[in-house]
DNA sequence: GTCTATAGTGGGATAGAC
DNA sequence: GTCTATCCCACTATAGAC
């Protein structure tokens, strides 16, 4: 969320300002909804609706925010049942593209202004970063219980995190019936993922390791 | 570009408009600048700015264009003067963004556009534009003269020019004065780039390639 | 702090005459 | 190909109610 708690009243009024905003999203398109027609079927004014949502954009970032409490719930269904970090993995990603599939003809738009630095959409922003430190933590999880070299332990979850971007980058521009081209993605992704980070144990990578380890620390903005 | 030729006066203002836009936008920024202000300083009618362009970004579809121009001969400087892979993957790789760093400030707004799956420009898209084949073609070149194992000389090109466009991702999020940090990126990771190309020399990871290649024809849309 | 109502402004985009 | 006139809508401003 962007803005502090509030009273309950106020939360209120922000969610159903949220939900009919991603129903009407859904069913007009992204650019076919306006800020008057949010405003008017969720029984508020103009001005308030922009009391709650600084913008139209902003209202994206709550979608966000949805989204990624609706896929941690059903990542943590799957965490609970596999114990390898093959299956683990799998599971969470495949969790978020089904979570985000009734999304996903709209989603184009979010994406168009995600990729745009100046934009608080964007996953590298400051506005976003706590729905992005929750996915990483999300990453984290992944890797409970699974053996993983303390070499890479601690850069695992943004780098599992940002793997997972690439993927959603990927679905964003799937055309293929029911996405089942991302799906087919993270089926032969995730093995190659995981040997990477298995290969890392050895002695033989450890030079390699640090090098990207470095390259990590030097670059991260 | 994106119409067709039209009469030798139509490509003037065509190109005046282009011209001023990119003046402009560099002056006040991309949202700083208005298509009405465009249209006044090219002097012409707001309607007929929007007889050339469709839309304002499709304004920095013209810019695009001309930056691709702009790098492919910096680039052709490099490739006449280098021969071992890394030195010519890093100069190419480096002459874009020295090319691009004078419009650092709005790229941004390229970015979301050529990241908008919906727009032809997209640089995942089906339907291969021009630029994105000359973009590759261009990392083909980067591979003329050196040793590289047959089992990938055919889809390094496209990988080489998607590890760029990774690059770009960066750098549009680089706020580190003069986009040093993006120089440390390419200065650090084209050497692994390079390792990992020799690697797939070995016998040994000839399954691992395998998995790799299959995966992008698979995934390829 | 939450909300209404109303009256703007600015700028992207379009229609249709010439 | 070029214009003028107009539309539409995100967003702002303001003044006040509870």
């Amino acid at each position: 969320m962007i803005t502090s708690a509030g009273s309950a009243r106020g939360q209120e009024t922000r969610q159903r300002i949220v939900d009919v905003a991603l129903e009407l999203f859904r069913e007009h398109g992204y650019d076919g909804t306006t800020m008057r027609a949010i405003a008017k079927e969720a029984r508020v004014s103009l001005g308030n609706a922009y009391y709650y949502f600084a913008s139209k954009d902003d209202l994206v970032l709550g979608f966000y925010d949805q989204l990624q409490t609706a896929h941690e719930s059903l990542a943590e269904t799957v965490l609970a049942q596999e114990t390898e970090l093959e299956a683990r993995l799998r599971g969470v990603v495949r969790a978020w593209v089904d979570e985000a599939e009734p999304y996903k003809d709209f989603a184009g738009k979010f994406f168009r202004n995600a990729s745009d630095p100046s934009s608080p959409l964007s996953p590298f922003s400051k506005e976003s970063s706590p729905v992005r430190d929750s996915a990483i933590a999300l990453y984290g999880r992944v890797l409970d219980g699974t053996k993983v070299s303390p070499l890479v332990k601690d850069d695992l979850p943004e780098l599992l995190w940002l793997y997972a971007m690439g993927i959603v980058l990927y679905w964003v521009h799937d055309a293929s019936p029911r996405t089942a081209k991302t799906y087919t993605l993270i089926e032969r992704s995730v093995p190659l993922v995981v040997k990477l980070v298995n290969l890392s144990r050895y002695r033989l990578l450890r030079s390699a390791v640090e090098d990207v380890k470095r390259l990590l620390t030097d670059v991260k903005q």
